[in-house]
DNA sequence: AGGAATTCGGGTAATTTGGGTT
DNA sequence: ACTGTCCAAATTACCCGAATTC
């Protein structure tokens, strides 16, 4: 198997995004990213020295719906 | 055989990870899962030759604890 | 017995965190 | 209410050669 170190072992498990590689999707500081999973707009997984890390495809799902005008019920806005 | 296939199915025991598989778990580099264990954030077994193996229930239970999910079950949100 | 991949060690950059501020 | 920046401290990532595993 050549690879390099990292992300391309398990399979059939999720794949998880560093607080940067988010930022740099959506073109934010990754602070920004830090505040949404503060305040509970994204699912974060902490690793035990205290980093965050985000599931890809929770990311993916919501940058499409920033893509294009999303205003459907169920989208919280209150 | 694949790098996920290393071992084979053995009786009841304790389903053993080794840094690199942990380390995909958590999308971290194997040597900071080396460092957990060096910290006492988790347990880890040695080798005869001082490798370390990780108990699989422990790392998930521990992944599950870490995890915060916001509209799904499964997950402690307190 | 040889080989590929991984995991030791250490040492040094890069990233992330949290708070406070603009 | 939301985001970008500055700072110090903590955590993590990549570098090497040597040992271990399969």
């Amino acid at each position: 198997m050549t690879a390099t170190t990292q992300q391309s072992r398990q399979n059939g498990q999720e794949q998880l995004l560093t607080p940067g590689e988010v930022a740099a999707l959506f073109r934010v500081d990754p602070k920004t990213v830090t505040r949404w999973a503060t305040a509970g707009r994204i699912g974060s997984i902490r690793t035990p020295g205290g980093h965050r890390r985000f599931r890809e495809s929770e990311v993916r799902t919501l940058l499409a719906e920033l893509t294009s005008d999303i205003n459907q019920p169920g989208g919280q806005s209150f």
